[in-house]
DNA sequence: ATAGGTGCAAACAGTTTGCATGTAT
DNA sequence: ATACATGCAAACTGTTTGCACCTAT
């Protein structure tokens, strides 16, 4: 009943830790076949499944797109997708008291704001 | 090179004209029947579609869950995710200056709320 | 008459799952 | 030795597409 300690569980967890923006299962697997040879998909969505679970992965979606993943921990930030070169970036803005404009009963636990548009970069 | 009217479209136009909430493609074809017998689900996909590329529909996305469509004329408001009845709800809810806090250089043509927790009703 | 629209079923893409094998514990 | 984890392929789900037929123009 104790989770076991793979080198693809751990190849997995160290791309996770070194993303900087919210990656999909194929674009984890492919960073983590350098590390984990041999390494198949279906493990990568097994592996990120239990890493949901365990809330140490957060899902990021956007239409149109599969499905990306980023870390819970990293503090509260929000998602910048680029309409130009489709990356979906990190950024960092303050939330002023958005959920004080709730309607009266509704309970807010959490919030995602994402802005559309083209970066820096673009 | 005209765009037909049809009933199968006229149906689906209505359906999302009464909505007032972001509606599934399962969702549209199911209260879709009840105008239009025989509809095909096909159907409503490539009118979807179509209504979203002339932008009078828009797409909302919510983890774990089926893209959801709603009018892009309604006024700009947020979403409400409740995660104990599982819907979906529009909530008006002013956007304070939110595109102010942006890196330099970043362009944001439009944003999305979301927030998560539980509606009135639960 | 003609070209766009429809229904159906087959094709697709992303994700999950069953099963035999492998391997941390 | 045991049971969780893996790799592969088959199964599933949501969505798109090819095709023959239909119908608004």
């Amino acid at each position: 009943m104790a989770a076991r300690r793979t080198l693809q569980k751990q190849a997995i967890v160290k791309v996770m830790e070194k993303a900087t923006r919210p990656l999909t299962v194929p674009e984890i697997h492919e960073y983590a076949l350098n590390i984990c040879d041999g390494l198949g998909l279906a493990t990568v969505y097994r592996a990120v499944n239990r890493l949901m679970a365990k809330e140490w992965l957060k899902e990021v979606n956007l239409p149109g797109h599969p499905s990306r993943y980023e870390r819970q921990s990293l503090e509260h930030h929000h998602h910048f997708h680029c309409t130009d070169c489709e990356k979906v970036l990190d950024i960092a803005a303050p939330c002023d008291d958005l959920s004080s404009h709730l309607p009266p009963n509704f309970n807010a636990t959490r919030h995602e704001v994402t802005f559309y548009g083209t970066c820096g970069a673009c």
